[in-house]
DNA sequence: TGTTTTTATGCAAACGTTTTCATAAATATT
DNA sequence: AATATTTATGAAAACGTTTGCATAAAAACA
């Protein structure tokens, strides 16, 4: 009863060799109709379920990608995690999961787990990282796929420059993802473009994050083409918790002059301005427009809707598993490939036309 | 630079045999302090990493759990993942995570797969799978952990008779949660206890979900007992989507006679109808209370803030962490166990005292 | 000092697969 | 009918570990 039945078992059984069953299910086309039929038979009467660990000992994948995110709690990620796995699940793979807490050094831990595993290849979060991270990888030939932001090819040669250990330049790195810095600028203009001429911002953390970072560039890059570059009380910074992006909204809005927009980091910032200024008895977007980044679950239902940015997560999840099986299964390195997959803007209630009053 | 250093490579550059290089990994103490200290130097300086597949052939345990849950969109399990592969990872080990999204052969074939790689545990949400699930798992010895409710010993019991199969009888089959009948029963409580009479009800859909179910029987049977049996037209059913959700309520509120509350299965639920009755222009809670469960992300700081029912996730994960580590190190199988994890009502602003007018 | 116990190590078999090579049977080609 | 090709299979080695057994060295005991 709490044996699990073995290959052997199965060829016994179907009356055949260990080799034939292996290569039944391996290779089903290499084996003959009648003894499939029995093997098949077999398998099934004993509940046999082959084990990838003992496969894995002869070289055969493992059918694990390893995916880490920096946290699941804000459910940031669920959407693209959730496509994922049902897309890997079509290759019949599956997935490891770890969180790296915006820690690079608890991403380092997790990669050198995902490697005792045996992981075929791993998916990561944005394209900054431990250098040890990507060494282990690359020792090991475990493609690595960077999802999430797009990696501008002139900055993956800029960071080329910067790494100092030659190993890492050569690196199979490919990336899925959005442009960060031209949502930033689509988001700034949205707002411009509706007349406001009183633009605060809050800013997701940078820290270890490549993303908020370019979408801050790109959102005070298109302030400043239009000569609105805000005042530096107006340029404020929050983590991606409500209740610490409640405390930077409210604290904006108490300042003695009062911006007509906000600009936010992504969309957690925006519920939580919103609703800071919902308790302030200001009307959005009547008193304040308020301008998000992501359309995270509830953005389109709220009262008022939120006027955000879509972020594909589930065409991301989709390619980047269809991508990483390329990579895996693909016998000489094909080259370097980063794929930037478009975004939406969803025009809603939270961004209306200046009062002229 | 492809080919990853093996334990051989560790024992010749040690100057020691394969065995010692093996011990020292596995239990460091059995081996003498120089001879480690030259092992971890070599392993160092190679980069090795021990392969857990090799490993596993032996029959050492993976370091793999397989969680499987039926959705990661809604984030409703999200904290829950976040500190169960938190906790595992201080006992070293990873997290196969799977979804079933809502579908009971779903996860069947997800459990195999985890069968394949030889998963030490699995946890899955709720007490109701298929038989065959439980089959695998118990055929292989694999310990099964359910979380998030927890199950009644009595309600155990009765599903035991009804399996067919004596096979299911005696299975391992913990469980780590909350009581969804008393939540049910505290949501009703608290909108009894503020005076009123007119309640309706928002359950979420019932099939292969035997939380939804056991919450609405403790919602109406806390009714039932205050004599408040709502009629058949409020009592509705929606997904857990907001959009879904959000038709419901509306449809709801649009009845000729509109009930002065709303209990609501989950926060999903209650979000939905909180912003439903905003477009309608109804105040809450002065028009319309809303009573939530689950305390997600935002039912504290949104406008009106949403009263619930926080369901302690995080603990849930630590404690189911722990206790599946406890299964699959026991050697003699220990008892069944059923942990009961307490709850708390959130009074915040959705659910007012009535107007006597 | 001689004997027993403990500690540290190596040898080699095992784990459950896959895969190379060889071979036998069946089929196709002349 | 003789030969060449294809198809189907099995024997056995290999994968990178762990571990039971044996043994040598060191420590403890007498």
């Amino acid at each position: 009863m709490n044996r699990a039945p073995t290959i052997h078992d199965v060829a016994t059984i179907a009356g055949t060799s260990t080799a034939t069953v292996s290569r039944f299910f391996t290779n089903p086309e290499r084996v003959n109709k009648q003894t499939g039929q029995r093997i098949e038979a077999a398998a099934q009467q004993l509940g046999y379920i082959r084990n990838r660990a003992a496969a894995a000992t002869r070289g055969q994948r493992t059918g694990i990608i390893g995916m880490i995110v920096p946290t699941l709690e804000s459910s940031i990620f669920a959407e693209l995690i959730e496509s994922l796995t049902g897309q890997l699940g079509l290759h019949n793979q599956t997935m490891l999961l770890a969180s790296n807490r915006y820690e690079k050094s608890t991403e380092l831990e997790a990669v050198k787990a995902f490697a005792e595993q045996g992981v075929d290849g791993v998916i990561l979060i944005g394209g900054d990282h431990d250098p040890q991270t990507l060494k282990v990888l690359h020792s090991r030939s475990i493609p690595l796929l960077c999802v999430w932001n797009h990696i501008h090819p002139a900055l993956a040669n800029q960071s080329k420059e910067m790494m100092s250990t030659p190993q890492n330049n050569n690196m199979a790195h490919d990336s899925i993802g959005i442009d960060n810095y031209d949502i930033g600028w689509a988001a700034a203009e949205h707002v411009i473009f509706h007349g406001h001429q009183k633009i605060a911002c809050i800013f997701g953390k940078f820290d270890g994050n490549d993303r908020a970072d370019a979408r801050a560039k790109g959102i005070q890059d298109r302030l400043a083409k239009a000569e609105l570059t805000p005042k530096t009380e107006w340029l404020c910074h929050s983590s991606y918790e409500l209740r610490n992006a409640s405390i930077i909204a409210t604290n904006l809005l108490h300042q003695a002059e009062r911006p007509t927009a906000i600009i936010c980091g992504n969309d957690i910032i925006a519920f939580a301005t919103i609703w800071a200024a919902q308790k302030m008895g200001l009307h959005v977007p009547a008193d304040l427009s308020v301008m998000g980044i992501g359309d995270f679950q509830g953005a389109a239902e709220m009262v008022p809707s939120l006027t955000t940015i879509r972020i594909p997560a589930r065409i991301i999840g989709r390619l980047s598993a269809d991508r990483i099986m390329e990579m895996i299964t693909d016998k000489q390195p094909t080259p370097r490939r980063h794929l930037k997959v478009d975004f939406e803007l969803k025009q809603r209630q939270s961004v209306g036309r200046i009062h002229l009053d």
